[in-house]
RNA sequence: GUCCCCGUAGCUCAGUGGAUAGAGCACCGGUUUCCUAAACCGGGGGUCGCAGGUUCGAGUCCUGCCGGGGAUACCA
């Protein structure tokens, strides 16, 4: 069948009955560092002790009893490594056909389908939506799609932190200044302003007129019991300015093309919360202490885990307890998964034990996907002290950027462009640009936001990626005579006029794009779109390399059907993964 | 105090216990009568924070320390 299955059986083969103490074959099998050396390695060490022989010595050895068979060109001892090169033309002839009849995504997928929710964004409405929410959105949403290529049932879930203190001070700000004019553009970021000028206000009077303050607090609280209890003049404002804010999430979903599956609001879980302290309260699970409730996880480890504050109020705490309750109840779901900053660990871990001391035996499956903040090279983002970045403002730079630079090329491609092809081409850039930006960077390191970096498109970028599937698609436009198909393989793989198939950059980009399997169920375990990224990263790398090196429509048959079938290859690979990462795809820019 | 995350090239970062630790940016030099030069090739640049330990083998695992960030019940 493939490369990898005739090596481990040929090993088995070779090893005789030494294959016990050799240990898994498949585990133990490496890549070499360079594609000189070969396609697959396998280390010689683990047999050293069995065989009280040295390394180098036994891979010489095994290295000779293996015939090259099957797919197969080469077996060369080097050093401690027996080292396996691939015959390139019946290699790729394998993943075309694995890519067509499906077997390649079925190896991609997981052999444990679940159904899980993935909860991400959790914007919070009355607040500025900044650059660092993007990396949540991008990466839950990257992990949506993911678990969905790997056979998963998800039902992507948004968590709206639509009531509150927070946004009762926002509304207050408004009513107390009605001489404001509300702007017809970026509503959010006004909100915004509003709710940070009053966070402000407060902390300036604490400080100066601490009676004053008081009596603003007061009235501050006003608005909220207000917005409780249905006042119909705060009701209507708070309703108008809600609606706002879910407008302008939704516009910038829709830019960047993630959907939910379903929406929670924590108006919604408020309620439902306080009846499940009193519950679990008359169970005993819960307890008072110091006038408030408390799930005790002293034997977790976890310390005290309120869920009712002193003076009869809800926390986030208890509205995540009803927001779990649903989740399993209502959405029968099997895995749960949370994409909220590294910061609210300890918050997660308190939660997931208290769930387990409610009886929920999926809390085991219950998992935080923590991330680190975005950083300006400043330092810290803080909406507060207005160094935060909107959102739309990066937008636009990067779009400024980006335009300028395709302006100022005057490509062919480009030559009959009407305005709408030029700005979808130049969205689909920038929102390259952005998602890639956020992901390529693991989770649990910062990411440093600096607008140089991220407005210039070279280098290791989203725009990169997107040049290679540009090119791709350059390369089969311009393609005459017979143009293959995937499903065409490759039914020669044998010389002509002195060229074959099997250049070391057709290689190394072969050998790459058949690890895509693995890949995927590495970001699967892990939760890390950066396993993904880096691995397209690579692939565009290898094939520019070999785009620079061997000329594709200009070469001799049966070269050029290898190489066509090449390109398409890479194609068929590097969709799956934008589609991974919900990254856009162009065809030409 | 305790717990968690980070420390790899000037900067930003990859690195699934294996071979000579790799990219991108920046800097220097080269490549276009040829499929898109947002590309490719070459060059300089490293005590992988420090010290021990485990292992045939450690950037990777364990312990301690140093530096940065975060968490540590009545904020959200």
């Amino acid at each position: 069948m493939g490369f990898r299955a005739d090596v481990l059986r040929a090993l088995e083969g070779a090893l005789g009955a030494d294959v016990a103490a050799a240990g898994d074959l498949d585990a133990a099998l490496t890549t070499p560092p360079k594609i000189e050396m070969g396609d697959l390695a396998f280390p010689c060490f683990a047999l050293a002790k069995v065989k009280k022989k040295a390394p180098p010595a036994i891979a010489a050895e095994l290295a000779a009893t293996i015939a090259p068979t099957g797919a197969i060109a080469k077996v060369q001892a080097l050093g401690p490594f027996v080292n396996f090169h691939a015959d390139p033309a019946k290699q790729l002839d394998d993943l075309c056909q694995r890519l067509v009849d499906g077997r390649f995504d079925a190896e991609a997928r997981t052999d444990a389908p679940a159904r899980v929710m993935i909860e991400f964004s959790q914007p919070n409405t009355h607040k500025l939506f900044h650059v660092g929410h993007l990396r949540n959105v991008v990466l839950g949403d990257a992990l949506v799609r993911a678990f969905r290529a790997r056979g998963h049932d998800v039902v992507a879930a948004n968590y709206y932190g639509d009531f509150g203190i927070d946004v009762a001070k926002c509304l207050w700000w408004i009513r107390t200044r009605p001489e404001e004019t509300v702007p017809v553009e970026h509503r959010i970021a006004w909100l915004g302003s509003c709710y940070v000028r009053a966070t402000q206000l407060v902390a300036e009077l604490e400080e100066s007129d601490p009676e004053t303050a008081t009596t603003t607090k007061a009235s501050i609280r006003e608005v909220l019991r207000g917005m409780e209890e249905g006042d119909p003049e705060i009701r209507a404002l708070y309703e108008e300015t809600r609606q706002w804010c879910l407008d302008g999430f939704q516009a910038i979903y829709d830019q960047l093309d993630v959907r939910f599956d379903h929406d929670f609001f924590e108006s919604q879980v408020e309620h439902e919360g306080q009846a499940i302290v009193d519950e679990q309260l008359a169970k005993g699970v819960f307890v008072e202490s110091q006038g408030a409730i408390i799930c005790d996880l002293t034997e977790e480890g976890l310390g005290a885990c309120l869920v009712r504050k002193g003076d009869g109020a809800s926390l986030y705490m208890t509205w995540d307890l009803a927001l779990a309750r649903r989740k399993f109840d209502d959405f029968d779901v099997e895995r749960s998964m949370y994409v909220v900053g590294s910061e609210q660990r300890h918050h997660f871990q308190q939660l997931f034990a208290t769930l387990a001391r409610m009886g929920y035996e999926r809390a085991k499956d219950c998992r935080h996907v923590a991330y680190e903040l975005v950083m300006l090279p400043s330092g810290k983002m803080s909406s507060r002290k207005g160094t935060a970045i909107p959102l739309h403002v990066l937008w636009d730079t990067v779009r400024d950027a980006i335009r300028t630079r395709m302006e100022s090329e005057g490509r062919d491609e480009r030559a009959g462009w009407d305005a709408t092809r030029w700005n979808e081409t130049v969205e689909r850039v920038v929102v390259a640009c952005l998602k890639y930006g956020m992901l390529h960077v693991t989770n649990n390191r910062r990411v440093v936001f600096d607008v140089e970096a991220w407005t210039n498109p070279e280098g290791d970028t989203g725009a990169y990626l997107l040049y290679a599937l540009a090119r791709i698609a350059g390369i089969q436009r311009k393609a005459e005579g017979p143009v293959p198909t995937l499903a065409d393989g490759v039914q020669d793989g044998g010389a002509s006029e002195g060229e074959a198939f099997g250049h070391e950059t057709e290689r190394a980009l072969l050998g790459h794009l058949l690890t895509w399997p693995d890949v995927l169920a590495r970001m699967e375990s892990t939760c890390e779109p950066a396993v993904v990224a880096t691995f397209l990263f690579d692939a565009t790398k290898l094939f520019s390399r070999f785009y620079a090196a061997c000329p594709i429509l200009k070469a001799p048959e049966p070269l050029r059907t290898a190489r066509l079938q090449l390109v398409n290859a890479t194609e068929a690979v590097l969709r799956r993964g934008f589609e991974v990462l919900g990254l856009p795809v162009v065809d030409a820019m």
